[in-house]
DNA sequence: GAGTGGTCTAGACCACGAG
DNA sequence: TCGTGGTCTAGACCACTCT
């Protein structure tokens, strides 16, 4: 565990156990370098983490304060690499609609940039979320780069499974628009037809910039995301 | 202008230039910092921004890459603190369809953290991209921290003209979902009725933390955004 | 083993905010 | 003017990748 994230979290703890409010100040920065016997950087480094993940805010020559966002019913947009579940996977549960290897079509191989025809997995899913339907997921891999997949991989986390065989999940392009559900989503998502919903399509690389999955997911969930 | 950024906008404008494709090798880190004659941290923090606008993705051993999005007919989701129109400020066009100053409402207040009936600013907008409906924003700024507004501030950027006032702004919460659009909304926006579109809520800080103001926004335009 | 990215330090100096 | 956050440097040492 590097340094920097170590502190990051230790505060974080403090922060979020002694549930202080937004606007709280925090000691300053050369107090916390003591505190944590790190250097300036190193601290400043923390502080930075904590200011983008919107724990805490930074006023110079003033400084440091709690963030606090006001809802809570909102899940996060953005957590990490994994994609939507960062910290919540242990709340999510599968159902495996299709499981197949099978040449892909123009589209698919547009998407991964791949010849048509290269094989590929292609994985619809219907996720819950607490026991309850949450996410539709229809996703394409590509089978030269994530080997033999076992089909039971899908009933839990596929990245989870990806990672422990060795693969580098480096980072995603995400498009997102609004569309309305045709008949068998809605129905899958226990909706009535013609329900709004957000459409989410991501691209993911490997660490080394290869494209190694496609997919397409539709949900009707509310989300938050900060900014600075 | 910080080094750090200043290297990376000529690193940008270098890969922009050229227009290196995905996955091209960059120089190493040790002749990047004699090329531009600063130190490894230094080098190092401008790399991390290009990597956090997703401009380059290193790859540690190995080296340094360009990265690139595939699509381009996405706006971005989030450019910076101003909200959604970091940079295209100039494709940007205003009608304004209502600007009063009332006593805040329950909803209104509680999403300011404002006792009701607190005077505020209701600005409701319709925007125009390139000259298109684009996006349909009503917002809500705070009388005591904003100040005297003037009615033609609204047909411009109201963010810009409250910076050159001197307020500070922080950062902010976004929420979001998927809706139907009422009559009245897809008409304005040019739309069937009943169309699905995104709803953005928007809460605003000062860089001090206080709320200045909360909008909500429906549109149906396709975004990106990309993440590590 | 050579080369490349990544973390950490100690200390100098700058920029902002509050009294 | 003083305390606080913010930037930059030079150099030590670690971790990964490629051959």
């Amino acid at each position: 565990m590097l340094k920097h994230q170590a502190i990051a979290n230790k505060l974080k703890s403090y922060i979020d156990d002694n549930q202080l409010s937004h606007g709280t100040k925090l000691p300053s920065l050369t107090e916390l370098m003591e505190m944590y016997g790190v250097s300036k950087n190193t601290m400043m480094q923390a502080l930075k983490n904590l200011e983008n993940s919107h724990v805490v805010y930074q006023v110079q020559g003033s400084g440091i304060f709690v963030r606090r966002r006001q809802r809570q019913d909102y899940d996060p947009l953005f957590q990490n690499t994994a994609g939507f579940f960062g910290n919540f996977h242990e709340r999510i549960t599968n159902r495996v609609l299709a499981f197949e290897k099978l040449p892909a079509e123009p589209e698919i191989a547009k998407n991964l940039q791949l010849p048509v025809g290269s094989l590929v997995y292609r994985i619809l899913r219907l996720q819950y979320l607490d026991g309850k339907p949450f996410w539709l997921e229809e996703s394409f891999y590509v089978a030269d780069l994530v080997g033999h997949l076992p089909a039971t991989v899908a009933e839990g986390s596929i990245f989870s499974y990806l990672r422990a065989q060795g693969l580098k999940i480096g980072f995603s392009d995400k498009y997102f628009d609004s569309v309305l559900l045709d008949e068998a989503q809605a129905k899958l998502l226990d909706l009535p037809p013609n329900s709004p919903a957000l459409r989410l399509e991501d691209i993911y690389y490997l660490n080394d910039g290869r494209i190694f999955d496609y997919s397409r997911t539709y949900c009707q969930a509310k989300f938050y995301a900060q900014s600075n």
